[in-house]
DNA sequence: GTACAACTTCAAGTCAACTTGAGGTCAAGG
DNA sequence: CCTTGACCTCAAGTTGACTTGAAGTTGTAC
């Protein structure tokens, strides 16, 4: 397959997937002359790689869990965390839609003004503030006064 | 309540909070001197804000949730849409979410070469690939070759 | 009544994930 | 032979969501 033909089966652009093999997330058998050829395995990486991106995964936390050099372990502890990372965000994403889904039905002239939906959304709320945001999870450095309450 | 009160309530640093006030996404009531002050209803709208980016909400978006000018119709077929769109993107996560949990518990090598795994991600891989990013879905304009793949 | 930490504005910087553009290569059809 | 179009590389640009820095102002504690 060249480019372009991975490109139409998966929708993903050729300009994505040049990046995404740079990035190391995807590989070319080779070239004939200048040109990446692929074979069909790339549409199942690639299928994944659109998975983790709905997800929320960044693509070098995919690249990581395609990595499978020497740590299993590891690995494997890793992927059980973001198991259950993804299944706390499942919990507040079904909040979250069981209150748009009121709102979009509810008579009250504004949304916070309805008691079921600030019911609804204040207890998701409530669990989404207590906790540091999904970005700060995978670490991140401490620094100036607008970092989150760190006083000196 | 000053901005760092506001801050330290929530977590949200002081200069996002000003940014997130720039861009319309909560309001302060008044001003002490150059100071702003909050009132409390900032702590609520400020979690509905985070609980609407886990759900990959832009601030465009959620801003335009908050908006109530006029015309609530329109707001509540945006509001069920955004809900169907949640519906979908929590059914991906859950398949995901079971893969993950499998992969971690997994014997085979690598989890590409376990067949339950690919059983069930290449379920989910195909219901991703066959569908528009969720950014596309916000209108985009078309041009250049590296474009989806809209056969003209 | 003054020192200073905490606020302010505004412009510019950063980061991830791509996209776009300029300029180049190559196989195939006319 | 020569044009065409799909591919190539590499650098630079874009977008969204913030963060950082410089320079100025002010409420509060001493």
């Amino acid at each position: 397959m060249d480019i372009s033909e991975v490109a139409r089966c998966t929708g993903v652009p050729a300009s994505t997937l040049r990046y995404y093999e740079e990035k190391g997330l995807i590989r070319s058998v080779g070239r004939q002359g200048l040109r990446r050829v692929f074979d069909s395995g790339v549409l199942e990486r690639l299928a994944l790689i659109a998975l983790g991106r709905t997800a929320g995964l960044s693509l070098d936390e995919i690249a990581g869990m395609f990595a499978q050099d020497g740590k299993p372990a590891i690995d494997r502890q890793l992927l059980a965390n973001k198991a259950d990372e993804l299944d706390r965000t499942i919990r507040k994403l079904s909040t979250m839609r069981d209150g748009l889904r009121h709102a979009a039905t509810c008579s009250a002239p504004s949304h916070m003004e309805c008691p079921k939906f600030r019911r609804l959304m204040g207890f998701a709320a409530l669990s989404v503030s207590n906790e540091k945001r999904k970005t700060a999870a995978s670490g991140g450095k401490a620094k100036g006064d607008t970092r989150k309450q760190r006083r000196r």
